[in-house]
DNA sequence: GGCGGAATCACTGTTTCGGGTGATAACGAG
DNA sequence: CTCGTTATCACCCGAAACAGTGATTCCGCC
């Protein structure tokens, strides 16, 4: 049994959604916020596992309340609701812990789909954005596990060495140091230094 | 008027530096400690403009207090004081907020002469270090500015994009791609893509 | 109205990177 | 004792990056 709340400005979305969830069997609802206020009062004296939540509201946004309830109750899934593809809002909610997406014009197997995925730990994004987004979810969570010595050669080519000098700098052939490099690029699954770099760089790994 | 607090565990430099600004009308001395402790305590109940820190003491040292007293009263301006050029340490003091660093042999000019400018917001170097970290400070802020068109290449670059797939993309030659790569290369003053993504990444360029 | 910077394009080299493929030795875990 | 991983070294080859040099157009500024 997954609990669900739902958070939008438009009462139309929320009749509708609840309309379509209220014969599903293992799907209880749990009630109902109209702005971020309303929601945050709610989880006061209640909980959900699942809450549904518009991108774009008046006063605190979907992003803003996303990040809140993320930080105050870590174990409710949230899952982005929009009209279009705002790929940027989505990414924002996604980087501040949200689950996953849907179109609010999606089928009501898509929904179902989507809630059970969330509740189960995965993400789950709506239409087209979605290989993209997983891609983003893939080298944001799995980071690969780095050996000292790809360490070591990642941090002297963000240093700006190439591979002859950092060769000669720690005693190896410079054909061991590329392969150390292919190895970095390969893990980390980067096509060349300069997404290396960055991804080092913005993950911290340097 | 400038107030001015000293922290040095040798009494002879604090006795020194005392009989050195007694006489300065424009100067007024608030006091002394000879520990991180003692200045942590005097700072909670009164201030100062500029407090004149040794880099090397027993317990907290220059780096660790420097970085402390800038994050409660980051209005404080803070000047090293060493014996010696040691510049590690005056690098990191500077990382975590000093103003600037003179040797504790200065002369009486040197010494009103860099209180009043880390007093009014300048960094002030003593001696042949000077120019090494007026360097480091150069590249630190004075970043230069980039061009709108550089400014689109370079996040291109930092997407993984080859010159040619750059071209591809914003409709130019390659070789107009590989001009800008090479300004951006140039302006920045570093010498591959490896540091150019690092430093942009770092700077919050991209 | 010239001067400088930005933006564009062009050509020629050399060096480095990146893909593929494979080998050997050491070492720890099962 | 094997099996997987790490670390090492090796070669080929095409693509990309880097260095150097130079040219043209456009546009704002003094």
């Amino acid at each position: 049994m997954i609990s669900v709340f739902i958070v939008d400005d438009h009462p139309v979305v929320i009749e509708g959604i609840h309309s379509l969830l209220q014969n599903e069997k293992d799907i209880t609802w749990m009630g109902q916020a109209m702005n971020a206020q309303s929601c945050l009062g709610f989880f006061v004296n209640n909980t959900a596992d699942v809450v549904l939540m518009d991108i774009s509201m008046p006063g605190m946004d979907g992003v803003e309340l996303c990040a809140v309830m993320k930080e105050k109750y870590p174990g409710i899934m949230i899952l982005g609701l929009s009209t279009f593809n705002q790929g940027l809002y989505i990414k924002k909610m996604v980087e501040h812990g949200a689950s996953g997406y849907i179109l609010k014009n999606s089928s009501k197997e898509e929904l179902i789909k989507a809630i059970h995925a969330v509740h189960k730990g995965y993400m789950y994004f709506s239409g087209e954005v979605g290989m993209a987004l997983q891609e983003y979810q893939r080298t944001e969570k799995e980071l690969p596990v780095l050996t000292a010595r790809e360490k070591e050669i990642l941090e002297l080519i963000a240093q700006g060495y190439t591979n002859p000098q950092i060769a000669e700098k720690i005693f190896l052939s410079s054909f061991t140091v590329d392969s150390h490099r292919k190895n970095l690029l390969a893990k980390l699954g980067v096509k060349n230094t300069a997404s290396l770099i960055r991804l080092a760089v913005e993950k911290k790994m340097i």
